[in-house]
DNA sequence: CACCTTTCAGTTAGCGTTACCACGCTATGG
DNA sequence: CCATAGCGTGGTAACGCTAACTGAAAGGTG
């Protein structure tokens, strides 16, 4: 006979543990739970038994009765974007201070995917949600529809502009504008900008920022500096940047000074440069976005914009956890500072 | 007065839909379940009530009554790992299919974390469980210990020898084996092995893929031609590739050619090489392993293998769902071939 | 027309948990 | 000595849902 056997097929419940501590299942609620009251030498034999048995609560039992599931639901528009780790230990960070669990879903940057995925976590009566994905007219139609089923939510990226829904997010414009404004004081005067089709730029904040320093500067923008691909407000790839840099280049007067909307953008932009043979930075200058992890690798590595991922998913945790507590708060929203790591694939000489 | 109040503050229930079309809960259970008996006209009658109050059926208070949850919980070591978005592809498309909602969470590479996520999971009922964390000693016990709970359960990646568990592997060996062959063939005798520590590759089928590639060739592998990180059998990044190059540059007889257990650590390696002057691949070759996206945009794009990623997350999901109709199947493993990627960082001339 | 089968709908109970109430017990104070 | 208050414990009901049963009506068969 084995010491004791490891367990039963069906988890614990509290009136095993109940049985088992010779109590009732209200007390050994109580003792587990620590509310109301218990002597001491109870809560010890209910505990013991807990022990023993392996016991777990039944969390959905518990959300039926009215109670909080402790956990909450985070949309990520993708899993491979750089973001996605660095937002997620931020929001971890403070959950787990506070027993709240975390659980993932990917809208692979498709608003059907979206909006199913949002409801599934409501389907699972999660206690609040973060959602991450890119903003879009649509995306942020199906927001509303879903914050109108009174669940706390928070938005990280870009503001949604409805009751009962916070958002945080970074001063994409100012970080934009810091990046153009070193490569103009770098001596570039024609400065391009990769990632978007012409004319496609007005809700893109990193491109009104790059259009605001070239502004300040006194240089008037052209049309046939930008390129990149119609109908994707919500990214921008390598490939998009390798091609994009193609066709500015082709140009009578090409740009010596690239703005990249991403990193991963300008990375292919830098493939574009080598396979024409442009020298970076001597012939043309390249900057970036986002600086992900392989920025600093790159040959050369790359001058980009650094954003605050893990502030961002503090704060937007922090923001979700207050609205579950208090449901009624008005809309708040943060936004946090971005900062320029300038490295050598934007100045020239040493 | 409003034309029609937008939804109540708490989620319809079936009892407010069966007030709504009179009839019994039941009845309404009946009808939206579509089992049991029901007649046309009240079926109309119910779903035009359901539709009219929003309702979604509580999956909680359903899982509770004994019935399948109808969601799975997906633990992934790292978000931003390369892999993770096409594993989770794969798996989504065999869910969504058979309308299992997926939950991600994150394990940061630790065991602790490992564990409450796992139980995380379980407390939250999902109905089984898809794990590609790294296999570790430490992490092979703790998966066991889950598995005792009775959860179907699959992983990704390495095989746990346990009953109820099912795996899905790539031939990691097989792979290495090629990639080595592959330089062996270029002409290289001298071969370092980058992202691991000299004496730890014992259980590194990648390892063990480059060893067999070596003595196949009639080379004797050396011990100095292996560098990297210890205590770090889950992983190696850029920052590891970078250094171990370095450390085997400085030999007195360096390697002409270099396999890195993966590609950040190989891009990792490429830096440290041009920081050191050294032409790839005229002056060394390097290979790396997994074929991310960005091993093609390196200069010069990187000789690695592909693993058909999405092919796995497909075969694990069909495991799992398998398994939770029939908890009781024996254990099952599949192991799926990888594909030997040439590009121009492994072949010197044109 | 008696009898069975099929269709339809309602009633009851229980999943695991907790809110609420009620009951005893002990200590305190008038 | 009885009222009152604070502890400690048990009983009951309910959260939203569905399995199992019950009952009734409709349809078919000989």
């Amino acid at each position: 006979m084995k010491p004791s056997s490891p367990a039963l097929k069906r988890p614990a419940t509290l009136s095993d543990i109940a049985r088992l501590a010779e109590v009732s299942t209200m007390t050994a609620s109580r003792a587990i739970n620590e509310s109301g009251y218990v002597s001491d030498e109870v809560r010890r034999r209910v505990m013991k038994a807990a022990n023993k048995l392996g016991y777990r609560p039944n969390m959905l039992a518990r959300q039926l009765k009215g109670k909080k599931l402790n956990a909450i639901g985070i949309l990520l528009p993708d899993i491979a974007n750089p973001f996605a780790s660095a937002l997620v230990n931020g929001i971890k960070q403070v959950c787990d201070e506070q027993t709240f669990t975390t659980f993932i879903a990917t809208s692979d940057r498709s608003v059907e995917e979206e909006q199913t995925s949002l409801q599934s976590f409501i389907d699972h009566r999660v206690d609040g949600l973060i959602v991450a994905t890119h903003g879009t007219p649509r995306s942020d139609k199906v927001l509303q529809k879903i914050a109108q089923q009174k669940v706390p939510m928070v938005t990280i990226g870009h503001p949604v502009n409805s009751p009962g829904i916070d958002s945080v997010t970074a001063n994409h414009y100012r970080g934009a504008f810091d990046a153009v404004q070193h490569l103009i004081k770098a001596g570039h005067r024609r400065i391009g900008f990769l990632g978007i089709a012409p004319g496609e730029g007005a809700s893109l904040r990193r491109y009104q920022g790059y259009l605001a320093a070239l502004e300040e500067a006194g240089i008037k923008p052209l049309e046939e500096y930008t390129a990149g691909p119609t109908e994707s407000l919500a990214f921008s790839t390598q490939q998009d940047g390798y091609e994009a840099l193609l066709q500015l280049a082709k140009l009578r007067r090409p740009p010596t000074a690239y703005f990249a909307r991403n990193d991963y953008t300008a990375l292919g932009a830098m493939h574009a440069a080598r396979t024409l043979g442009l020298r970076i930075p001597d012939d043309i200058a390249i900057a970036g976005f986002d600086d992900i992890p392989l920025a600093a690798f790159a040959a050369p590595p790359l001058t980009t914009v650094s954003q605050p991922i893990d502030a961002q998913g503090q704060q937007a945790a922090r923001f979700l956890l207050e609205r579950i507590q208090n449901p009624a708060l008005a809309p708040r929203s943060a936004m946090m500072e971005c900062r320029l790591v300038v490295r050598k694939s934007s100045v020239a000489g040493r």
